[in-house]
DNA sequence: ATCACAGGTCTTTTT
DNA sequence: GACCTGTGAT
């Protein structure tokens, strides 16, 4: 049997339906654990083995490169095939290599820049500054969210609302954000698809080439696109293509970042019409875990609806533990992890999941002393540290001088003298001449302007004289003339970033060798023009679009510490979940929130189906947070799980209850611990009906601290559920 | 140019 | 309580 029979052999009834659909679109309803991926990359070696289409005619997208390489991965050990220039990627790695072919009709340099988050946030406050604007009023990130909202909604400016002034202006600075972006030559995340998505729509030849040229698109991880990405596929859909679209509405979690659950109903609608196929076995979990999370999970109303079953029996049940405080929740948790290590358990397949990364302190602090290795994700990446940043900076100002971010980042850095005055002036005259940076350094005034010359002669020098070095000496070149390496030697702190920035060559070396000269430009050549993008380039977008891994102490084997939102996609033998308190789990910010708690109990069935073997939930009835200690209360979320399937370690029910939301009325608080407050409150008691002005009237819970510094925990019931109130600052009346 | 201190923030995050 | 950002003083 060749590896593709044994993989088709192994598939179960409902995926091999999946795999071998004949030419009509659908929406497989994949559950946690169902082998959503095998289907996915085992239908592609299905259509192309069996001779219905060519790899070319195949599009594949994900949201993560992790996710797309996996894919590479199993589909090339299950057909031997060459696998380069076919289109699997990320939606923004896929545009990315769209617009690189096609930046004429793109109106964008050949060398555009990809913007990052962080460079994109600094190219903003770059522009408030030079019109002018009050960042108070304005500030740079919400104007960042504004614009990146706009873009995924697919609107321009002259699409946006301007109804009252601060929308009026906000328009003007997306205008003049644009006009930037566009004279500098580069483009931000949201702006690929943008950019991507228009050139198809209204270049009626190029998008006929392209749906002729894709018989099949698979989309993964569906419930997490926003509406540009799914308008973006449909216009690449063309009559004949064949679309499978693969999810689970119960494990979208991305709300908050412009993902839309509903596009699966509109899928299902629009394309999939009356095949809805669901993956209901699940191969992960045992049985109490998976009643648990199916038992939570049904509480949410609008589900597409599916049922995960397991046949690996009922397994040990979901335990319970409730501490008196984070710390000895922290300490129960390490001796644990401390008794299945002695069992024989690998730390890898151990995993403490919270919901905020503030919780991991306690824990890290816990593992640390009792001398568990540990691993925490989350943080900074590999491109994303400061002198890689730079490092990078120089070569993208090799690639396109014009790139201002890049520019302002280097220019005196190391520094070479140049201050803020001569940039200043820089600025202006670039203004003056509606020109980059760069282009303005020749009618630069004032004493600075000879250092500026000195400055893009070394930046040309640095160009001349790497044009013929392949990518990793060119990098070595870069860091080592541009004195980067030499500042900081002279850094006590330096040898880290030192490593780091020889680390870059590696990664140079390294994409030399996947990528290659291969991958990438051949494909652009198979495609209409003849654009080869530069090893350099490929490498400068590669940084952009993947960050890189977080710190890795890879290799050893450590305990997995992450938020829930980051175990998607990941199995442990053992899961723990930390912080089982209302305000913190579900997390008090979503209550206000339209369809907060739901979101909230989908991610904690994501939590959940993260467990093999054995599953482990905990809370602490006090907890440090914001410099105060809260009291917690039970999260309602454990009142939502099966009994049978639980085994409470502490005694259940202690006098902590989850608060009824839809009551308007609380009476006496079944609430533990506001102890001994014979304190000045500010003349509340706990008990008392009051009014706030938005939150209406409520009742008060519990009461901290005194005098000035009384707070007050106060049960508004409905949507805005239990707020922490400082008394000398919230205006509440007595009723 | 560099450091120190004040001030604000603290849900989740990929590209 | 801890961290990052921005600003002001030397």
């Amino acid at each position: 049997m060749t590896p593709f029979e044994q993989q088709m052999s192994r598939l179960n009834p409902t995926q091999l339906q999946a795999v071998t659909l004949p030419s009509q679109s659908a929406l497989v309803l994949a559950g946690a654990g169902s082998g959503k991926t095998s289907v996915l990359t085992t239908r592609m070696a299905w259509l192309i083995s069996t001779g219905q289409v060519t790899p070319q005619s195949i599009l594949a997208v994900t949201f993560t490169n992790k996710a797309a390489k996996e894919m590479m991965t199993r589909l090339s050990s299950l057909l031997p095939i060459n696998t380069r220039g076919m289109w699997v990627g990320t939606f923004h790695g896929l545009c990315n290599r769209f617009l690189r072919a096609h930046y004429r009709d793109a109106n964008l340099p050949q060398a555009f820049q990809i913007l990052d988050t962080a460079d994109q946030l600094s190219s903003i406050k770059r522009l408030l500054k030079a019109m002018n604007i009050d960042t108070e009023k304005f500030q740079p990130k919400q104007v960042q969210y504004f614009i990146n909202g706009a873009k995924e909604e697919g609107l321009r400016p002259a699409d946006c609302d301007t109804g009252d002034f601060f929308q009026r202006k906000m328009v003007e600075i997306y205008v003049a954000y644009e006009a930037q972006c566009q004279r500098e030559g580069v483009v931000d995340f949201p702006e690929l698809l943008l950019r991507a998505y228009e050139v198809l729509s209204k270049n009626d030849a190029l998008r006929a080439h392209y749906q002729a040229r894709f018989a099949h698109i698979l989309i993964d991880e569906f419930q997490d696109t926003n509406n540009l990405q799914y308008a973006w596929i449909k216009l690449l859909a063309g009559q004949n293509t064949v679309l499978m679209a693969v999810g689970d509405d119960d494990q979208s979690i991305y709300a908050f970042r412009g993902a839309r659950v509903e596009n699966m109903r509109l899928f299902e609608a629009e394309f999939a019409k009356n095949n809805l196929i669901k993956l209901e076995q699940n191969y992960r979990s045992f049985g109490h875990i998976l009643d648990a999370a199916n038992e939570l999970i049904s509480q949410n109303t609008n589900r597409l609806g599916k049922d995960l079953w397991t046949d690996k029996g009922h397994g040990e049940p979901v335990r319970i533990y409730e501490a008196a405080s984070d710390f000895s929740e922290a300490q129960f948790v390490i001796e644990e992890i401390k008794a299945q290590i002695n069992e024989g358990q690998m730390r890898r397949d151990i995993a403490v999941l919270y919901r905020a990364n503030a919780q991991s302190r306690v824990i890290e602090h816990g593992l640390f002393n009792a001398g568990i290795p540990y691993r925490v994700y989350g943080g900074l990446r590999f491109f994303e540290r400061a002198e890689v940043k730079h490092a990078l900076s120089y070569l993208r100002l090799l690639d396109n001088p014009h790139d201002d971010t890049a520019f302002i980042r280097v220019v005196n850095f190391p520094a070479r003298g140049i201050g803020a005055r001569t940039l200043e002036l820089l600025q202006d005259a670039a203004r003056l001449h509606n020109c980059s940076l760069w282009s303005a350094v020749p009618f630069a005034t004032g004493s600075g302007a000879a250092k500026l010359m000195g400055f893009t002669r070394m930046i040309d020098a640095l160009r001349f004289d790497t044009q013929h070095l392949p990518l990793p000496e060119l990098v070595d070149h870069v860091i080592a003339h541009s004195t980067l390496i030499a500042h900081y030697k002279n850094e006590k702190e330096g040898q880290d970033r030192i490593e780091n920035l020889n680390e870059l060559v590696n990664a140079a070396a390294a994409f030399t060798q996947i990528e290659g000269h291969a991958s990438d430009a051949t494909a652009l050549q198979s495609d209409t023009d003849n654009t080869i993008i530069t090893p350099l380039a490929g490498f400068l977008s590669h940084a952009a679009l993947e960050a890189g891994d977080n710190q890795a102490q890879a290799g050893q084997d450590a305990v997995q510490l992450m938020t829930v939102h980051a175990a998607k996609g990941l199995e442990f033998k053992t899961v723990f979940i930390l912080g089982l308190e209302e305000g913190l789990f579900p997390h008090e910010n979503s209550l206000n929130e339209q369809g907060g708690v739901e979101e909230e109990r989908r991610l904690m069935y994501v939590a959940i189906t993260r467990a093999q073997d054995r599953l482990y939930m905990t809370l602490a009835q006090q907890r440090m947070l914001h410099g105060q200690t809260r009291y917690g209360i039970k999260s309602r979320f454990l009142d939502e799980l099966p009994e049978a399937s639980l085994k409470w370690l502490t005694p259940r029910a202690s006098v902590y209850t989850a608060w009824d939301n839809t009551a308007s009325e609380v009476a006496t608080p079944s609430f533990g611990s506001y102890k001994k407050d014979e304190n000045n409150t500010m003349g509340f008691r706990v008990g008392q009906a009051v009014h706030h002005a938005k939150f209406g009237d409520g009742v008060v819970v519990k009461l901290e601290g005194s005098g000035e510094d009384t707070r007050a925990y106060v049960n508004f019931g409905g949507s805005y559920g239990i707020k922490c109130l400082a008394l000398n600052v919230a205006k509440l009346e007595v009723k």
